[in-house]
DNA sequence: AACAATGATTCCAT
DNA sequence: ATGGAATCATTGTT
């Protein structure tokens, strides 16, 4: 792990490392921004808002990660291409994750998939990351062998694809999905099911708790459960325990599936985890938790054995199902600790409410798994300031805040003036590549994993380096279809960080036409505020996803009258947000819901847990 | 392609 | 609000 990472680019490296990429990338033309990218354009008010044409910044590299993560989440993939192409060569090895999960969407969407591949293959992802990049990697192999056939894909292709080309371990937390739910979450939902086939309310929002799932699915799933224990004809074969059961005093049968239980309380927590032994073992630098046996068994129930640190495992319902396991599981897989790039940080409310409520649970067990609640903790948050402003209706209180630590080594806080700028590519609006940093030639090659030019760029994991970048994403959502097209959109008191650092290079950035932040309401941002808010909520084109989140879905109108299927058809095969649309299921925060750049939209992608207060 | 499993939704009754 | 029945859509298997 390399402080190195920590300093601010200097100016010298910059303006070396820019204007070699310049010259090497031929006629780039600097400018602070690209006109033709901001949202307002169409509208004819290209209107910059701040003037600093070759006057480029230096920023740091948390900074870096910072500004793609802001274009990522605007969905401009364009103008994330273009920063990309901007950066140095050094900037771009660092590995930092949001710049190579920059890459890898851009890649994505330039079609080019080997350099997807590689990247995704070769570079150990925070599971927070997971889900988007899941997607883009299957959906990559589907688009490649669509065109390759000729012909769209039925689901059956999809499945043989996905079993083709199993995601790799950097972007897989391991655990088995079956139906959108994890091995785990469905254990958990039977072991109570064995002692109560009608959980309260109250053992319902546990439940959900402890699953990851929206108290929404615990009921569904509650109801099918009894539906189909009840009618063993209809619910053909049972494979499991039903058949033979007829009220809540089996539980024989059932006991059976779950078997490797090993801790089964009995009390109204407790879980079932797996039991299959995992080892760990060293992949260079990167230490990995590998299942033998029951590839079921659960990461977190590894991560407990490997470090203990259960307030850090967190898990998010994302996409239909699907269990994300933010920043803190990270280092359970990869064993880098505690200081992952970037903090996805959220409610602190909910933080102290289901730590008190999970930590106080009985045993450790239950305890670590119930972590996978979607809380997290809180990371130090110097120089930042809490953002208040929600909006009226309360619907997507999202703040990002861009904020410096000390570690940071910019002392001085000034922005640095050297050589990062936008750079502009008018001709090249679609066809913009990466810069040439990691791509190997043969890009043609499949996946072949562990391949040499990406190995280098992160192999000592050194994206992680305790880069204090506080990337917040403070996001309660509402659950209303209606709320999607607004989900980026942010409080418009966007804190302007102590330092000044960021808040300043990222004005410059990404200010646009101040006139177009979709802040309704809130006191008038300051101009990086405002800038950042634009850029992140930008929807221009997307607004009208807004009216109808299932315009989205890929089968157009093929949807009988209810919206059952909600996104979980974009292409990616994931739901944006939670399946469970009705009530409880607090959804996903999805931003760009546009066709092309829906996949961003999963970017950061974090479902907040109702979490209705408990007792 | 057919079939099975399963999560989600709708409608209705309480 | 919650549960039950019917039904749909998607996922997974054969």
């Amino acid at each position: 792990m390399s402080s190195s990472s920590s300093e601010v680019i200097g100016a010298d490296e910059i303006k070396r490392e820019s204007s070699r990429a310049l010259e090497t990338r031929g006629s780039v033309k600097l400018a602070a921004l690209d006109p033709a990218g901001l949202p307002m354009e169409n509208s004819g008010s290209a209107a910059v808002a701040v003037e600093c044409a070759p006057a480029s910044l230096a920023f740091s590299p948390e900074q870096v990660a910072c500004v793609c993560e802001a274009l990522l989440q605007g969905g401009n993939v364009e103008r994330l291409a273009r920063f990309l192409w901007s950066l140095p060569q050094s900037e771009l090895l660092r590995g930092n994750e949001s710049i190579l999960k920059a890459q890898a969407i851009v890649a994505f969407h330039q079609a080019r998939y080997q350099e997807l591949y590689c990247i995704l293959e070769n570079h150990n992802f925070s599971p927070c990351n997971h889900s988007s990049l899941q997607d883009m990697w299957y959906k990559a192999r589907y688009t490649e062998a669509e065109k390759a056939r000729g012909r769209p894909l039925g689901a059956v292709d999809k499945y043989r694809l996905r079993r083709k080309y199993p995601l790799p371990r950097t972007i897989w937390d391991g655990e088995e999905t079956v139906y959108c739910f994890k091995e785990r979450s469905r254990n958990a939902l039977k072991d109570m099911y064995k002692r109560n086939r009608y959980p309260s309310p109250a053992e319902k929002r546990n439940l959900a708790k402890i699953t990851g799932l929206s108290l929404t699915q615990v009921s569904n799933w509650f109801k099918n459960r009894r539906q189909r224990d009840r009618n063993p004809s209809e619910a053909q074969s049972k494979s499991e325990s039903d058949g033979n059961h007829s009220t809540e005093d089996e539980s024989s049968k059932g006991q059976e599936e779950l078997s490797p239980r090993p801790l089964s309380s009995g009390s109204a927590g407790s879980v079932a985890l797996g039991t299959s032994p995992a080892v760990a073992y060293s992949d260079g630098a990167t230490t990995v938790i590998q299942q033998i046996g029951d590839a079921k068994m659960s990461p977190l129930a590894a991560g407990m054995g490997f470090n203990g640190d259960l307030t850090n495992t967190n898990s998010h319902y994302l996409n239909g199902g699907a269990y994300v396991q933010s920043h803190g599981s990270n280092s359970l897989l990869n064993g880098l600790g505690t200081t992952s790039g970037h903090f996805l940080t959220f409610d602190p409310q909910r933080v102290s409410h289901a730590q008190e409520r999970l930590l106080g649970g009985s045993s450790v067990s239950y305890a670590s798994y119930s972590m996978g609640a979607p809380e997290t903790t809180v990371g130090k948050l110097e120089g930042m300031q809490p953002l208040a402003s929600h909006s009226e209706h309360g619907a997507v209180p999202s703040v990002v805040t861009f904020a410096t630590t000390s570690s940071s080594s910019s002392p001085s806080g000034a922005p640095h003036l050297s050589s990062y700028s936008m750079v502009n590519l008018p001709g090249v609006e679609n066809n913009l590549g990466l810069p040439p940093l990691l791509l190997p030639p043969s890009s043609t090659a499949p996946s072949h994993a562990g391949s040499a030019p990406l190995d280098g760029v992160v192999s000592n994991s050194s994206q992680h380096s305790g880069q204090p970048l506080l990337y917040t994403l403070n996001q309660a959502v509402k659950q209303e279809p209606l709320d999607i097209g607004v989900a980026y959109t942010y409080p418009s008191s966007v804190p302007l960080d102590q330092s000044g650092n960021l808040g300043y290079t990222a004005s410059l950035f990404l200010s646009t036409n101040l006139s177009h932040s979709p802040n309704n309401g809130g006191p008038l941002a300051p101009a990086a505020t405002a800038a950042i808010t634009s850029v992140l909520s930008s929807t221009e084109g997307h607004s009208g996803l807004t009216h109808n989140a299932r315009g989205l879905q890929e089968t157009g109108g093929a949807l009988p009258s209810d919206y059952r299927a909600q996104e979980a058809q974009l292409p990616l095969s994931d739901n944006l947000e939670t399946p469970a649309g009705t009530g409880e299921g607090p959804p996903g925060v999805c931003g760009d819901l546009d066709m092309e750049g829906k996949e961003l939209a999963k970017l950061q992608t974090v479902q907040m847990d109702e979490d209705s207060n408990d007792l």
